[in-house]
DNA sequence: CTGAAAGCGCTAACAA
DNA sequence: TTGTTAGCGCTTTCAG
């Protein structure tokens, strides 16, 4: 592999000389820099990335920490990362998170090690002294999907969601309205406990009182999901319409419904949330949180910070919007 | 940030001499070394990768190339790899292609810019000139999903896989068998073409004649496939029994199907193939190519050869098994 | 078992 | 406009 001296020895110049070429400094003559670039082109140089991240001190490279991809909607947002990054000069390592301990372990590490300019942390909340750590440091981070008051974030309001999901309900004529989800107690992401809220205050401001038995939670995916709306499709008095924690359930939700012969939309509605692409397949009401677009938000907001040294933590948020497809409907006797 | 120096004074002994404990040297005495652990715990030191990089050669880096995540396939083969690296010490920098030309200059790129250490290329076939220039890098590169005999390789047989599935409905008796994919000519992976071709051998063998009309293919996703559905639904002689080039596209047949007032699979049997997580969910009968398999093997290739430095191209075969689920059924009149 | 010193390949003062 | 030189923070001979 040839270097910088290969490359300066044949041009007959200096290294720094080559080196201004590489990196476009103005101050060189245009025959010198014609004759460097001829000297690269002949030794078919490159050059080495690890030298000059030692000597600048930026790898631009960016450190996205995220929950192993099981979900759709990390990949979701992973896909918009990956988008907008690729429109800037910086790469993406990364780092996949599949227990508390292995979290824990990148959020304490990959902050001091210089490994990154930046870090985007996908759907996991950082605790007060792990974000006390990431403020703290001089690599910038930025929360996607979670939210520190003490760190940048781009957020996604997951109780008006929750709202905004019970309330087409409500309009729609439905009162006996479940809520299914992932278990409220997370290590990971709370949102379905906030979307739980929003179902809870929906319901409240409408004055239709909550009945315990409309409300089931449990492990998360499409099975599940099923097993859970068999069981509220079994209660004696069911419900009529149900908002599924997200679309993933959702789906599950219209698995279990098929199965009892319950017709969607007809005898039940069912909303999701999220917006995945499998929502559009199944023609599912859904709340869009645009998840591809949080992803380019977060490179955005952190791209900014690199650039400029932005002190104070920014907080953004996203727009919620209700997508009306085939699965609700109005509520008729 | 706390530099070997800082920690070598503090112990008072010599930066080598840190080095050595650092990289778990056997020649450094019991009581030195406690010293510098002290020291180093006191700083709250961590070597800088880069430096260590610069002076090793080796940045514990895999970069993976593959296509933007668009398709559940790509996804599952990620997973793997991400899966089995997380065992080792390396980590993993994203290089997503969009485009024929962005997949041509990271081909040309990523090998000689000492970035990573070895390089994973999902599903995106090199050519030979490109193959060739992977081959003589001194960065080993290991294919998944793609053939180049100069490269080591983590195969699937898609003309196999074709006739098996395609024998899996002839054995339930169909003979009006349509076949439904990807357009068969793509710069990326070419393997509908491969499965079209197991279709037509499988036909053959059982000297069922092959019918034009049967035979349709455009553009990728669920929608699109249904849409072809919709065509050989329509003709006047329909098919039987329909294999669609992916899981994807069996999902967007099993569509069709339902809006046309087709049953699956009393009136028509539906095969996929790949075995992603969809088909689990749709009950599809599908070819289980072990997608998240294809992952993990292609890292153990990599790490192997990173390892031993092993010389000669390896080429793997992943196994291929039909999944029966309740999408097809015995042609009955 | 330990330390001094020479790189790894590049950038960026500083001089000229 | 150019070249010389001193680092960037680490590993690794080579002496001792």
């Amino acid at each position: 592999m040839p270097t910088i001296r290969d490359v300066a020895k044949r041009a007959s110049v200096g290294i720094a000389t080559v080196s201004r070429v590489l990196n476009n400094s103005t101050s060189v003559s245009k025959e010198t820099r014609q004759a460097v670039l001829a000297a690269i082109e002949e030794l078919d140089f490159t050059p080495n990335p690890i030298a000059r991240q030692l000597s600048t001190g930026r790898t631009l490279t960016v450190g996205v920490i995220l929950p192993f991809l099981t979900m759709p909607s990390y990949v979701e947002r992973l896909r918009g990362v990956q988008h907008a990054l690729a429109e800037t000069e910086y790469h993406m390592v990364l780092f996949s998170v599949g227990s508390p301990s292995e979290r824990d372990a990148y959020f304490k590490d990959l902050p001091r090690n210089n490994l990154v300019d930046g870090i985007l942390i996908i759907s996991l909340p950082p605790n007060d002294a792990q974000a006390e750590r990431l403020a703290l440091a001089e690599i910038p981070t930025v929360l996607i999907d979670a939210y520190h008051s003490r760190l940048s974030c781009i957020l996604t309001d997951d109780v008006k969601g929750g709202m905004l999901a019970t309330q087409h309900l409500i309009d729609l004529g439905h009162r006996k309205i479940g809520f299914l989800s992932d278990l409220l107690e997370t290590p990971f992401h709370p949102s379905a406990r906030f979307r739980y809220q929003g179902y809870r205050k929906a319901l409240e401001d409408s004055g239709i009182p909550f009945d315990p038995a409309y409300h089931i939670s449990g492990e998360r995916g499409r099975e599940n999901a099923a097993k859970m709306a068999r069981h509220l499709l079994a209660l004696d008095n069911p419900p009529t319409a149900i908002f599924a924690g997200n679309d993933i359930q959702a789906i599950g939700v219209l698995d279990a419904a098929k199965e009892a012969g319950v017709k969607v939309p007809d005898e039940l509605s069912v909303i999701g949330f999220d917006g995945v692409r499998d929502s559009e397949y199944t023609h599912l009401t859904t709340i869009d949180q645009h998840l591809f677009q949080s992803g380019v938000r977060g490179v955005q907001m952190l791209i900014e910070t690199l650039e400029s040294n932005s002190p104070s933590p920014q907080h953004q948020r996203l727009p919620l919007d209700l997508i009306r497809r085939v699965t609700t409907q109005v509520f008729q006797e």
